[in-house]
DNA sequence: CTACAGTTCCTAGATATATTAGGCAAACAC
DNA sequence: GTGTTTGCCTAATATATCTAGGAACTGTAG
């Protein structure tokens, strides 16, 4: 019988591609055999395991996330780099939900953590986009942890139909983010006065 | 032989203590009558099946939050009212993971979100809280989809190790809820200007 | 107290999944 | 062409969900 060609990177693509269809939690060793018209046994000789191959599918998501940001905050500063970063990470949460939800839904494992630089590339990615903001430690942090939530919460709340109200989705992520703005542009002093 | 003394009620609260235990994501049936005693095939005469006990897992985590909110906000207004929704919910995202990622990672059927008033009970509650910024629609609906996504991701990203950096956690929590305040109480009007 | 009725829990079994061990044969190296 | 590597196989085990049908427990009415 003809070999179907495997390798970890074809089984890894094709297993990032079921997370998008099927939804990432539902990805099984099983499945992704048959797409390849082969048996279950013949992929253990290309990922490890279930765990791995999931690690895998993330760290392919964090790469393609990473990408699709740095292309879209090129040539930006301030409002302008945070309003693109956003909506990079948006539009790529909502076109791939299997692979975003595996960004998110895997530690990785010390290991890989040390063997790929798209962490440290997204915090730099981060802090690049704030930097019009002039924000200095630990308020740089702070205010990164803010975006990152706030990012992530609303994907993840829009694309699990967190929002019933009918209310555009799309303008109250525009509105969201001048919000987010102004809140960076006035990013409070270390001994808050109250405002009103 | 003995009867276990089951019940819908019973099982689904042995559910969300195994979910805070093992991860949402990981409660089997199995598991569940082995902590109870009995067969699997017991369990089905009270949860028609596993789909159906996460259901009312997610129900009964989605209740308790409420509640836990409620009493937070009762008698306070404005940016007090928000840091004490925003504490009430965190705290309980990070004293039970699994009964808290079942409220995010359960769509509630039509039927279910008809018989219960959780989902209107917990949009009256950010409205309240949101009371005192003097906000009106659509602008109440966009404030209240950030800080339900600030919320949801901060603890979401808390709680997987998304938050790498030395810096306090808390402390990055408390700084990010004043810079959603400073979001809320300069609300931006409808056409804005640049600000910088 | 007894018989009936409903419910709880059981045994047995079908199906799906992850994973390992060991084998045959295709692809490649020389 | 021979030999080695490697890709995919069969076979087997363990665990999961879920259904069908039976037995035993519990409460209620005579």
């Amino acid at each position: 019988m003809a070999r179907a060609g495997l390798t970890a990177e074809r089984v890894t693509r094709a297993a990032a591609d079921l997370a998008d269809a099927v939804g990432f939690e539902n990805i099984t060793v099983s499945a992704l055999a048959r797409s390849f018209g082969v048996k279950d046994a013949s992929l253990y000789s290309h990922v490890r395991n279930l765990r791995e191959l999931r690690e895998r599918v993330a760290l392919l998501a964090a790469e393609e996330l990473a990408d699709r940001i740095a292309a879209a905050v090129a040539g930006r500063a301030g409002k302008d780099a945070m309003v693109a970063f956003a909506n990079a990470y948006r539009d790529y949460a909502l076109a791939h939900p299997g692979r975003y939800t595996a960004t998110q839904a895997v530690q990785p494992s010390p290991a890989v953590l040390a063997g790929s630089t798209v962490h440290v590339r997204t915090v730099e990615l981060t802090h690049a986009m704030l930097r019009a903001y002039d924000l200095v430690e630990p308020d740089l942090t702070d205010a990164g942890r803010l975006l990152r939530s706030a990012f992530h919460g609303y994907v993840t709340l829009e694309a699990n139909g967190g929002f019933r109200h009918p209310r555009d989705v799309r303008r109250s992520w525009e509105r969201s983010l001048d919000g987010l703005h102004i809140a960076l542009a006035n990013w409070p002093a270390k001994d808050p006065r109250p405002l009103h």
